[in-house]
DNA sequence: ACTTGACTTCGAGCGCACTCAAACATCTAC
DNA sequence: GTAGATGTTTGAGTGCGCTCGAAGTCAAGT
């Protein structure tokens, strides 16, 4: 007795709208996901976590072409692992690139609101 | 004798493509730019501040609807600095949960590149 | 003066990633 | 069994942020 979710449930666990669970099912990132018998999909636990997964790639930055391209790896066979990795840090790679990004940027951030509550306190002291 | 630049020259020192100045202005993004004496824009380094500051705000992913509305503050007058270090704020707080969410799945990505790695390990072995 | 390349405006077009609509089928609870 | 929610497919529509094209003007080198 395997537990299934309904393409509903399947969107609150996963926090991916039930609109992209099958716009990702129809291009190809998702296997076609199982059926019950009036044909309305049934996810296993398995498939909540190919979208958990797809889900983090797309939050990180990862467009849907590459994503594409992944999973047809997956698709293909074991032996397409070293591909897969290479993949992977790729885009670790660029997320770490872009995590240090954001942390100069934080930083200039932070400088500028420190201008602004500089300008502030001014005002009110010549007020 | 204050140095101008071109905006080629702009989108060299900015990292802001010319068709994408020429649109920020449009959109009122960016104050109307000088002008040289056949109509030819000129920036001045002030003007490259703004437009490396609105490239930060974009590159930590502020909508640009948003940036129009800080911007449209700035216009309004140094009353709106409150409102303006709200906005910056808001922002740096959007920032650093992305950062935070990065991180973590900066961790799953590298757990999931080690479980690749010792896919292929066991590979290489068995072969 | 002439050529070559950069610049101008303005509207149209594009790529991405959804998101929705319509018309219909099925499931759930009463 | 019936109402009402939820599901199905397919194609079309949306919002964002550029990006390009056309037609014309201007600048710089020879």
């Amino acid at each position: 007795m395997t537990t299934t979710y309904t393409i509903q449930d399947a969107a609150e666990e996963t926090g991916v709208s039930a609109h992209t669970l099958r716009y990702y099912e129809r291009i190809g990132l998702l296997a076609p996901v199982g059926r019950g018998p009036g044909g309305h999909r049934r996810y296993t636990e398995g498939d909540l976590g190919s979208v958990r997964f797809l889900s983090m790639l797309r939050a990180t930055g990862m467009p849907i072409r590459e994503m594409a391209e992944f999973v047809e790896l997956t698709r293909a066979g074991d032996h397409t692992i070293p591909w897969r990795i290479e993949v992977l840090e790729k885009h670790r790679d660029a997320l770490r690139s872009r995590m240090a990004d954001d942390a100069a940027h934080l930083a200039a951030l932070d400088r500028k609101i420190s201008i602004y509550q500089d300008l502030q306190e001014e005002a009110r002291k010549t007020a």
